[in-house]
DNA sequence: GCCATACCTTGATTTACATCAAGCTTTCGA
DNA sequence: TCGAAAGCTTGATGTAAATCAAGGTATGGC
């Protein structure tokens, strides 16, 4: 089937089952299927369980808690190229989060099966997977730093910064991979001080901001960038430390 | 020689190693060795690579971020059984925790070499160890959920809850699993706070508290408080997205 | 194009928790 | 055994960010 081929030809393009062979590509196309969601949809609910994992071939999921009370909080925004699930399906609990399509979406889901069997047939193809949940939780224990001990403001630097990507020095021009709520959300913010925050940044010239469009004209600056009040320094409280050593 | 066999004993006693052959425990035993820590030990740092992983056999490991202004914040309180590191082995990047013995602990140190060797000859193995990742991140993203939309109260309740581990109902006793500053730098608070929240919940006769000796006498009262008192009960908020008709 | 709805910004006010500052209590080494 | 240090509690005060409240600005359906 012209399906099933296209699926291989997906799944052979991402970088998780790059080493794979061809043989066991088709063995892990013919435990998945494609998935289409419109804007807004939703893909599972927290709680349920998974049988496989996701991948993004376009378009964009949110990962999200929601609280009894409505509120919701955006745990991870996942595009192309981009999986999940993996974890829920390899410890067979109910799901903690539930997942949105935040534009029209193509994801591949691929069933526990097809993995088990290549993690049976290849090592390497193991260490990978286990890589690859390293990396994740590795992201996560980032998060749980910049939680715990940044403000507000450093979570954004850090964030335009991670997008701007070019670790080091220079300039860089880029565009927010969400709304602004959901980035907000994503960094444990409200909108409204999430809109103060670039307010700030643009009025101390760090940054300019158009729409979803953020240009930083020099990176290094930002990056220096603790918190100080520019105009009025009528508290001149100065418990700054100068051990500025961000980079890891 | 017979430290040797005190090592695979020790290996052999693990759950993660449960199911694996003497053969293959045998295996892992070469690649691994002892090692005693005395109380307030820094076992690695920040920044360190890791060959290898760690399980502690008796003791208590504290895992934690340091910030530049001294700040400390706890990640993780290991116990006998429990096991840290494997994440950053696999990853091969460097360590984003500092790690200490909060008492004199007897930790197995075991090289990635035998882990690799074990992932290679037992797909099961392989399995268990994903299993484990997956857990670990699942704990870490409660740990999110917690810091991102629940009070502190909720938090120490939460906390005390698990302690107690019967899940459901009655009374329970227990001890606090280390200090009260550790415990409250894990729950992302100040000793202060922590403190504080204990007496009030102590005070309205949830808890009593005494030393590091806690009992709740009613596990199901201790659950239900703080949970739901806002005014509005009736709204359903929908999640974050444009593709919803909001309510009213 | 026009309207409705969602999204974003900006200001005023509130609040949960941190910080600062003592006292008290337990621990532990000499 | 005593005394210092570390750990814990309690109160007063400060503050970062949330919440409340409009108003402004894109965006998508018809």
């Amino acid at each position: 089937m012209s399906k099933q081929l296209n699926i291989t030809r997906l799944l052979a393009d991402l970088p998780l089952f790059q080493q794979l062979r061809d043989s066991e590509i088709a063995q892990l196309a013919m435990e998945s299927r494609e998935i289409k969601l419109s804007k807004g949809q939703i893909l599972f609910q927290k709680g349920d369980l998974l049988e496989g994992f996701y991948v993004v071939v376009e378009g964009q999921i949110k990962l999200a808690f929601s609280s009894p009370q409505g509120q919701e909080k955006v745990v991870s925004i996942v595009g192309p190229g981009g999986s999940f699930g993996e974890a829920v399906m390899f410890m067979e609990k109910p799901c903690p989060v539930f997942t949105q399509a935040l534009e029209d979406s193509h994801l591949l889901y691929i069933a526990k099966r097809g993995i088990f069997t290549a993690i049976e047939h290849d090592s390497v193809f193991a260490r990978r997977m286990l890589a690859g949940l390293s990396m994740r939780l590795h992201g996560l224990i980032q998060d749980v730093e910049d939680y715990s001990l940044h403000s507000s403001t450093q979570r954004v630097i850090g964030f335009l910064l991670q997008l701007a990507d070019k670790p080091t020095k220079g300039h860089a021009t880029f565009e927010l991979p969400a709304s602004k709520q959901v980035i907000a959300s994503r960094l444990n913010l409200t909108p409204e001080t999430f809109s103060r925050i670039l307010h700030s940044l643009s009025q101390a010239g760090l940054i300019t901001v158009k729409g979803k469009r953020i240009t930083v004209p020099d990176i290094t600056r930002l990056s220096r960038f603790d918190h100080a009040p520019p105009p009025c320094a009528k508290n001149a409280q100065a418990p700054l430390s100068e051990a500025q050593t961000p980079l890891e």
